[in-house]
DNA sequence: AGCAAACGTTTTAAGTTTAAAATATTGAAG
DNA sequence: CTTCAATATTTTAAACTTAAAACGTTTGCT
């Protein structure tokens, strides 16, 4: 069964099973509310604008510093792997919304920006995107935000920590 | 800039401005949580059973229905698109883990349903699994996971809303 | 200087995912 | 009975994703 290299009293046990077993549902739950907020904002990236999440994504990092990033800060950011976002900065690239840089001391990185063209191009999917997302979230209270985002906070600290 | 479509008290309006922020940090947050858990038990599943977080989504979602399930409900159940289970299934038969009868009055459905096999592969990835999950989440408390499970369902509710 | 380890990125191979087109079946209306 | 729309699934093409290997670069150590 589950959880029981310990022996405890049984009120406990059955206790900590129920936990576990809520465990699993608020992991599901999670997982289909992230899943629903994606496909939407998917489907409607590519409707709109004729664009990928993964893209609208990497643009959005660039966006926020306007200084550039490098690949494996991108990677970081965004949480997927290094030869993920070399892809989609190649075809980025190649359709002139963003440009690599070589750095002065360092020829083993690239200083990733967006052009104008990408900048340009961004903000107009930036303010339909959060529309979108207001859209999809901004029926909660505020109250129910702020206690969400705090709850978050805790879960990403504590998985951060459970990972060592 | 967004949300200034109505004419408001200038204290109201910069209200809203901020809560739209929110609303994407909150999306964001989100997402980083459902990144972090998936990565994490993408790499356990992999590492220990040699098997893909879809894969074992799929026998999940078989293990949860002893009557089996049809590969349209698999992919609604799953939210992914219909190829995508196609493609699975096509696995988990060849490897013999699952098992598509046909329906009687309809030709055009399958039944899947786990194998014995796969049902013995399924409980011991399980147990692990929801190991994994409450070493992942189970350090929030009691109260937290109740009030985050209420949140996350109205915010499950409120988007199925706002998608007609 | 020479060399090894670490770093940053790209490439590769395998697999996942999607949207859309294709296929096959059912049901219903004329 | 025939045809046409709806249903259930599979196939296809393009894109994304990962882990691991490959590559060039930098850094530190002797």
């Amino acid at each position: 069964m589950k959880s029981n290299e310990k022996i405890v009293p049984l009120d406990h046990e059955s206790r900590l099973v129920e936990d576990d077993h809520h465990s699993i549902r608020l992991w599901l739950r999670l997982l289909t509310c992230t899943n629903m907020i994606e496909g939407a904002l998917r489907t409607r990236l590519r409707e709109s604008f004729g664009t990928t999440l993964p893209r609208f994504d990497f643009m959005a990092q660039l966006a926020k510093v306007s200084e550039g990033l490098t690949m494996g800060e991108l990677s970081k950011q965004m949480m997927v792997s290094g030869g993920n976002v070399s892809g989609i900065a190649s075809q980025l690239e190649s359709e002139g919304l963003i440009d690599r840089a070589p750095v002065p001391n360092n020829r083993r990185t690239f200083c990733v920006k967006l052009t104008e063209e990408g900048k340009k191009r961004f903000s107009e999917m930036a303010e339909a995107h959060e529309q979108w997302v207001i859209e999809l979230l901004g029926h909660l209270s505020s109250d129910d935000q702020q206690r969400l985002m705090a709850t978050l906070r805790r879960v990403k600290l504590g998985i951060a920590d459970s990972l060592d």
